[in-house]
DNA sequence: CCACATGTTGTTACCGATAACAAGCCCGAG
DNA sequence: CTCGGGCTTGTTATCGGTAACAACATGTGG
């Protein structure tokens, strides 16, 4: 491949346009575009002699001018937060994977906080690219015009977010997250379970606070006052300096694997040994879960499955906009550690 | 805000366009246009005026038509693996509020591998894309021709990447990572400094591994056989199973924080105190680093600085073509918690 | 009072692709 | 043999902005 450039007007080097290669193959610019755009009735041979000439004069596709006139982008948006944590990165490169598999660009734009101005100047950021959809990583709290305004007019998946907006939701059911710990901290005998739990925007985290407690009053257990944190293993550090003062409290539901580490990290330095003195759970399943001492029980969620899901409902929604805003949910996983082991009374 | 919307031919809704904002304040398209890229030259009441307009019509600009139009999308892309790490994530955050505060998006594009191809390959679809300059948040070898054509043609930062390359290249000094490390070890009492390197083909890894090797040579000390993994918490376990069963390893630099969670895991089942027994220096400083046990003892990058320095070589790049291509580095800084220790020995 | 610079606005052409339509060809059915 | 329909290709208009230039008003120095 040849990298053949052009001279403009004004002398400067410019890449080869639809109009070059078709002048090179000799034939029009429609064909060019129908041959690159895979559309079914060429005839081979013409095919081929584009081709030969997309590669001798190493034509790339202007995608603006494709866009302009289309009037599609063929590029997906995604809202994240400026944390740097696991869960949003994990999504973020799931949603990249399966954009790209459909053909489909991303743009990524950074909500600078939860503030609903925020998460809609974002999307204002998204809708200026003209993106064909978008997805939020983040929790969309319930009413927020702005945010709503948009979501309306372009297709968006929320990932963690209210089923009352205008958007779809694909989401891991949180609620069975915190039935699915809690209950396992039960059925060890623990006499009953406490939790620290995310900030209460997220839904995420009033989710899991939900089970937590249906699962302790399905069991007749007395529910311990809540515990707050704010994802940041100092938050959850914090919780534990007081948790491991509470000589009752003997297994705790840690409602992220970061906040869990700070929780163990207070224990051992309050001199609670985990498991043997209380047990923990964290969710997500993080990579240094199972290299924690002792490795952490936690609830592990597939991102990888929630981001190609989401990207799915995107595509549909920009395929057919008539077509329902509908939502789905995924099911998480207990994965049993070192962390958790049998009331010892 | 209203938002008005206008009937095509085919009776489907449309945005406004910059003409129906200049029909509405009854001045023609180029003052809209003018108003809206902030020249100068434009009556105050005028330019009141068109604002109302836009705020009435709810007008967003179409990017595609105006990177059509000037040839330039106000957009760079950034190459990511598809690996879910700290670093990766902390740089991707960084460039995106950069870039953002420069007016430029971002597009992002995983690189299936390290294989020149496949980084080739996301190169390439943000060049069709049109971005306008790229950061590699991948190590990049050299001499790769691919990559080479793309970055001569297209202004890339390499965010660890070989200086021989034609593009840019922002970087912390890691053999000075690996002199810090290795150095604070020795000023400890230990005889010697072990090392858990990261892949070859990063030269992140071999950086350190280098400074390791220099601070022991500096000293007069042994240099004892180099270990090997892939960055993966489970490869730093293996590496620790290893180096557990050698009685006289009393201190490790792993090459990354999250290596050194699965060390530390490893000789804690073998027996092996830290840091009483052996002291252990990671890289990184990630989130859990203060909340490992014992707390990691941790080479600080300062990624934000890096990701904000590769954008602002990018855009003087992009502003000025011919300015020749430099090369910055960054200084990390040792972060002292308990997994170090004064030899016992 | 005129020549000329400067500020403000409008007009026209064009960026590079695709949609819509048209034209020529070849085929089989009537 | 002719007509209608499908296949293949070309022509033209258009998407929504911006660059370049033109036009006019206003101000300023000689």
């Amino acid at each position: 491949m040849t990298n053949t450039r052009r001279l403009d007007a004004s002398g400067r080097t410019r890449s080869p346009s639809m109009a070059d290669v078709a002048h090179h193959a000799g034939v029009s610019a429609q064909t060019v575009s129908r041959v690159l755009s895979g559309h079914p009735n060429v005839q081979p041979a013409t095919r081929d002699r584009v081709l030969r000439s997309v590669d001798e004069l190493g034509y790339r596709m202007n995608s603006a001018a494709r866009a302009l006139s289309s009037g599609r982008t063929r590029t997906i948006g995604v809202v994240v937060l400026p944390t740097v944590d696991y869960s949003g990165a994990a999504v973020t490169h799931g949603v990249e994977s399966a954009a790209r598999r459909a053909g489909y660009a991303v743009n990524v734009s950074t909500a600078s906080s939860l503030d609903p101005a925020a998460i809609a100047a974002a999307m204002t950021r998204l809708d200026e690219q003209s993106v064909e959809g978008i997805v939020l990583v983040v929790p969309v709290p319930t009413g927020t015009d702005a945010v709503e305004a948009i979501a309306r007019r372009i297709p968006t998946v929320t990932i963690d977010g209210s089923r009352t907006v205008s958007s779809e939701v694909v989401a891991i059911d949180q609620f069975e997250v915190g039935r699915l710990a809690t209950r396992h901290l039960l059925e060890l005998g623990h006499p009953t379970v406490w939790h620290i739990a995310g900030p209460d925007e997220w839904l995420d985290s009033t989710g899991r606070a939900a089970g937590w407690r249906a699962a302790l009053d399905e069991a007749g257990r007395e529910v311990p006052p809540l515990l707050h944190g704010d994802w940041s293993p100092e938050s959850g550090y914090q919780a534990g300096l007081l948790l491991g003062r509470i000589p009752e409290a003997s297994a705790v539901f840690v409602a992220s694997d970061e906040m869990a580490f700070g929780a163990i990290r207070a224990l051992h330095e309050l001199g609670r040994r985990v498991p043997e003195d209380v047990s923990v759970v964290g969710v997500d399943d993080i990579a240094l879960a199972a290299y924690c001492s002792p490795a952490l029980t936690t609830v592990a969620q597939p991102f990888g499955v929630i981001a190609a899901l989401a990207v799915e409902h995107l595509l549909r929604r920009i395929d057919d906009p008539s077509s329902p805003p509908a939502s789905t949910d995924v099911d998480a996983s207990l994965v049993i550690r070192a962390s958790t082991a049998p009331f010892a009374g």
